[in-house]
DNA sequence: GCCGATCGTACGCATATGTAGATGATTGGT
DNA sequence: ACCAATCATCTACATATGCGTACGATCGGC
């Protein structure tokens, strides 16, 4: 048996979390982009375009509010939305090239702020850590959001 | 400069604690406590009695919130609430015995509930993962919340 | 062609959040 | 003694969340 000798994990998670969020949001608001904004943004820069009910699957995001972030990312000309031909039920959210580059410059900032974060950690240490947090968060079914 | 080359660190840590509070959940539910009863708990577990308004700076929780918390926390008998005979304005929160008890049966299942979810890893690994995020906890201000 | 299912959308509901008064008891300074 | 400040408490408000429901457009099977 292990004894406790360190905060519990969910305090240490959440704490950090919240200083990542915390500094992550001033790089956002640049962008005129909320958190949700970002996160439905990012879904869509790898791959190919996706139908809302994949987004909202693979963002976590609830269906009806994914809606209004789509519109607002709309609106700043950042993703366009278009019937499928092949289902017209569908709507294919794609994102547009402007929405590329706005994605880009939001990844580097946070990456830089990141850095800033990481940085004064030992090199391997900062290797293994992030290793660790990667290899156990893989291990978390599919889910790709924020919440 | 750095390029991405994985996850963004605000997206592997909200999976993460998102997993662990699930976990944790089903593990205070059987004790009757939701979440923010046992951050508060296990707040007064270590040291003495605070004020009520020192209890809500050192969780994070809002104020009137905790009331409610209390409240319940003093229903279970977990919790005593008694007047600050230095300034009859506060009331001092005392952790009861049954309190106690009930934060180390907490603490313990929680502790092997980690121990189930970081078993995998190689153990110089796990520890260069804890003494990480402990090091970065531990260098934004002295806020203990969960939230 | 018809009917059930699916998709995007709009709406309401119940819940959790933080903030902002208002109140009554109590303190401390003057 | 008086008055401002503090503490716990209550209430109300504005916001964000997920869930469920309803509706029109559309698809697919039969």
């Amino acid at each position: 048996m292990r004894c406790v000798d360190r905060p519990e994990l969910g305090v240490l998670l959440s704490r950090l979390r919240r200083e990542v969020l915390a500094r992550e949001t001033p790089i956002l608001e640049r962008e005129g982009l909320p958190m949700w904004d970002y996160v439905v943004l990012s879904a869509l820069g790898g791959g190919q375009a996706p139908t809302q009910a994949r987004l909202a699957a693979a963002t976590g995001r609830d269906k009806t509010r994914l809606i209004a972030n789509l519109d607002h990312l709309e609106s700043l000309g950042l993703v366009a939305r278009s019937p499928d031909p092949a289902d017209r039920r569908n709507r294919i959210v794609a994102i547009t090239r402007a929405g590329e580059r706005t994605l880009h410059r939001c990844r580097a900032a946070i990456a830089s702020m990141e850095d800033d974060l990481l940085g004064d950690l030992d090199a391997s240490a900062r290797e293994t850590f992030e290793s660790v947090l990667v290899d156990l968060a893989g291990r978390l079914g599919p889910t790709e959001a924020l919440r």
